[in-house]
DNA sequence: CTGTTAGCGCTTTCAG
DNA sequence: CTGAAAGCGCTAACAG
């Protein structure tokens, strides 16, 4: 198709190794040839077959970011971190592919096939898969280098990243205790999915150290989604109507929540407080500002390149978590101002 | 490496070429030998090393998205078009390869080569780069099929895919103009973007539709963001005190606003209607509940694989508009009702 | 139906 | 310092 390595050296009457030198090392090649060299290149369009030179080189420097086909509302919040991830990539020399894998179809050994079709350096999956989805265990047995998000499915070539989710929850919760808060609720997402686990085990150690019994009546699992929180908050103040807190494992499910209430009368903060979890950039300006738990999406771009790479670089997989901060704003109030 | 057509060969006692004609055509080959290659396969783990089979084929199968590297809180809603267009794009047999390109230390030249050296057989530009970016005119003029969003960069073999904002403002615009106002105010984003001056010029057409003077008094400029909403709402009801309703370009910025008016003692709706731009999934939920001219990116991420499949079968570039459509909630209501 | 041969574009010995 | 030759893994004529 377009003009190769052979047409440079054709049209200099040498040798193609000569060129293929000359166009990439440093050493060997004499300064005048190399400039001429150099400079035919350019003036004929020269445009070095990336395909090619991996092909011979054994090496691909390509990296395969697996995402899952998801339902619409329940996108997970992975694409604030995919620019940042692939920067950092490139730094590095290394290449993005997509690869999407529809979860209700994945066949066994799949994921392995994909990657050494591609010959893929390594992976990053992004999911979201249910925690005993069969990609699991492979990703992380497998050889290839790889990063799994959220689920700790830690292997020895396959790092871990993510947030300490049970700690973001435990300060969520602890937050409103600390604002007077007895009668706490909590709406949760997917029980099949670590991250919903771990907030809740957080919500359960902040009520435990605080001496208040736990109550499963208090407790509502739903679908991560703005009507879900609705519906689930909704059914858990006319049942429980002694509550004066929800703590929402996702900031969506938070204000489909506070929307419904008040459109029911009861008003966030004033008659319940609410706190959420992801820290959506809108909340801060959502009415009340929302009380959530921060996490980095960006930064989680940075560390996923970072821990691959030292994969790569033959490092041994780990569990790595980032911290979640607690944002106060507005939509949890303390307990004697209503 | 791994195993290879070779390996198999070998262990059979056939020449490679069988081996390669029985996994993948379907034609001239014993039935019986085949199913002996394809079980030897299988056993010995044989996977295909699609970069050798482009090499020979010339083909890639390779599409690249371009993605601008951007400020935080600017994001586009690019990102929930990524999954569907991925997708769409693996229904054709084509996969997706990212590339983050720095808008400001862009060089000449610079897409075309990136391009090339991958080989890839169409590319879609998400941007985001203002209007007047090099990157732009290369890649409408390139031979290359491309899809670009949003800026109407046509060539002959690139298609520009976004929406009627045009249209999509002026609804917006009329729906305040029937519920009964007449002092509108715009708050909108960068004026070097397409997106922005079409969305000015909706503003504008409705306005004179109705026979309204138009202000410049009444029009801001801001940067997308909550913050700069929330300023730029604050300082247009200083100065132009009249102004009973708000159309901003995005909704991000009219979040921002009416959380910060409301702050002040402003209410939305009560005291000024509002009308944002974009269809966030969280507007439903907002507090009150936006109203809104929805953008459908998950369909655009359908429309544009099949655009650029259809550039890649030999069509032309043209552009490709869809309809955006007004979504009436609560933060718009009669002027009368103030 | 199957083997032989050549070659995609590039790199890398190995001589010279 | 440069040329010649071989080969990465695969496919595509062309014979047989």
């Amino acid at each position: 198709m377009s003009v190769s390595i052979k047409d440079i050296a054709k049209a200099l009457n040498i040798n193609p190794s000569t060129v293929s030198r000359a166009l990439q090392g440093v050493y060997g090649v004499n300064e005048e040839t190399r400039r001429k060299i150099r400079q035919t290149a350019k003036e004929m369009g020269y445009v070095p077959n990336i395909g090619a030179r991996e092909l011979v080189k054994g090496k691909t420097n390509l990296v395969g970011i697996f995402i899952g086909i998801y339902e619409k509302g329940v996108r997970p919040p992975f694409f604030e971190t995919l620019p940042l991830l692939n920067q950092t990539l490139g730094l590095y020399g290394k290449e993005t592919i997509i690869l999407s894998v529809d979860p209700l179809t994945y066949k066994k050994g799949q994921y392995m096939e994909m990657c050494r079709s591609r010959g893929l350096e390594g992976s990053i999956v992004m999911g979201p898969f249910d925690d005993k989805h069969l990609i699991w265990s492979e990703v992380s047995n497998s050889q290839l280098p790889s990063v799994v998000f959220d689920e700790p499915y830690v292997g020895r070539r396959c790092t871990c990243i993510g947030t300490f989710e049970e700690q973001g929850a435990y300060d969520a919760v602890n937050h409103l205790l600390e604002l007077g808060h007895r009668k706490i609720g909590l709406v949760n997402g997917f029980p099949d999915l670590y991250v919903c686990r771990e907030r809740f085990a957080g919500y359960r150690r902040a009520l435990d150290e605080a001496g208040i019994l736990f109550k499963s009546a208090f407790i509502r699992e739903s679908d991560f989604s703005g009507a879900g929180g609705a519906g689930a908050a909704r059914e858990l103040l006319k049942r429980e109507p002694e509550i004066t807190a929800i703590f929402f494992t996702n900031d969506l499910m938070a204000m489909g929540a506070i929307s419904a209430l008040q459109t029911e009368g009861i008003s966030v903060p004033r008659d319940v407080s609410v706190v959420g979890f992801d820290g959506l950039f809108i909340g801060e300006f959502y009415n009340p500002p929302l009380t959530t738990v921060q996490l980095n999406d960006q930064l989680i771009g940075i560390r996923t390149a970072e821990a691959l790479m030292e994969l790569i670089a033959g490092g041994t997989g780990k569990e790595v978590r980032m911290e979640a901060s607690l944002v106060r704003r507005a939509s949890a109030i303390p307990l004697s101002s209503t």
